[in-house]
DNA sequence: GTCTATAACGAGATAGAC
DNA sequence: GTCTATCTCGTTATAGAC
């Protein structure tokens, strides 16, 4: 019956939720290496066994949590992203920038599982690709738009950069110039260079204005992409 | 008598020694959250009770493993900066980027340690900070010897970060112009940004010819930071 | 004094029989 | 799903060798 198997298949998703929710604690108490179906169990009041018919193995309990958060960082981007959508190219890069700051001050385990020292023994399956380019496609968007209205700044490309930056063009960006292809994928790792200094503790006792900093930081970035008139 | 406690010392730095390599070998294999005395007795032919006679605690040894870390990659980019120190202050900038990397590169789990996600339950004394500072002040006298040379380019420095660069500046380089300053904290933050993303396999399939990419990464980090001629 | 080894604690994980 | 026997862990107390 329909009404049943809709009631299952809730029923179902609920747990998962729950099991999910649950592993999210551990991965802020005891660390993404140290999480364990066992104890994910325990705190559900389940038996260990039973959450193998919901996860058929730790690390693929582990996958679903890094593809939940990509895409929870994800949304956090396009949402500010299309809430900045009237705003000047510059402006919406920035607000993108800060939404991903704003989630991993929000989210620091989760950011830790997906930015921070790989789990041992744990690789991501393919599965993952599609969540973790979320943030990435939203920054190429914004670049991308701003490609259409007036002339941006423009951007130096050595010549012996000249075959990758052509290759990251192609993968990335067939519409951008491969200069501004490879200066995003630069601008990228740098954004999260900055978050990540900040979530892991290395701007302790070094940066106190840790938004004003960020803010003017990711303005710089942005002038990097060649997000300003020329 | 002086020669029998010199080998005492000697014997006792060995064994020390020992310790921290097979707690390396931990490191790599389990990651520092499973960093186990036990383990590292085991594989030492030893007690767990006699490592105490060495490390106070298990955070000690974590301790002693973050700090020569540290003073690992500090002293590569002193060796870089010194070999460097003919050249011009973009070239030194990108010999001292290389070095980071090139370092990360070859002590990947290290890297994960001290720039990788918090370990769980631990907390770094105060006894890291002084290791922990070598490479940023390295990145600091590239900049500051540039200032003493010819005219540098200009950067921008909006109001609302004023009191924080001011900030920044009188703590790290009281002789460098606060915006120098800030400058300089954003980019060394989005070096780290750069090594972190390829160590931690976000590379993977974005980025194909990594060394070209990085380098010229770091002559734009060069240029961030004012390193090139006005 | 300096070290190593034995034994033990309390807490937690794990494997397998039932 | 439950129980139990057997592992691991960090840490301490203690005793004895050098």
């Amino acid at each position: 019956m329909s009404t049943a198997q809709g009631a299952r298949a809730r029923a179902r998703q609920e747990v998962t939720a729950a099991i999910k929710e649950a592993a999210r604690g551990q991965l802020a108490a005891e660390g993404a290496a140290k999480l364990s179906l066992r104890a994910v169990a325990r705190e559900l009041g389940m038996v260990s066994s039973a959450l193998y018919r919901y996860f058929p193995s730790r690390d693929d309990l582990l996958t679903a949590l890094i593809i939940d958060a990509y895409d929870s960082l994800g949304e956090a981007a396009e949402r500010a992203r299309d809430a900045a959508s009237d705003a000047p190219p510059q402006a919406r890069w920035i607000t993108v920038c800060e939404a991903v700051r704003g989630w991993g001050l929000a989210h620091p385990h989760e950011y830790a599982l997906i930015y921070g020292s790989p789990v041992p023994g744990y690789s991501a399956p393919q599965t993952t690709v599609r969540a973790a380019s979320r943030v990435g496609l939203v920054l190429i968007g914004v670049v991308r738009d701003a490609h259409q209205g007036p002339g941006l700044a423009p951007l130096p490309l050595p010549a012996e950069l000249r075959p990758e930056a052509a290759r990251l063009a192609a993968d990335l960006a067939p519409d951008l110039p491969a200069e501004a292809a490879t200066a995003l994928v630069a601008a990228w790792a740098q954004l999260f260079g900055l978050v990540g200094f900040e979530l892991f503790g290395q701007f302790n006792r070094v940066v106190e204005d840790r938004e004003t900093f960020f803010r003017h930081a990711a303005d710089r970035l942005a002038a990097g992409v060649g997000l300003t008139r020329s």
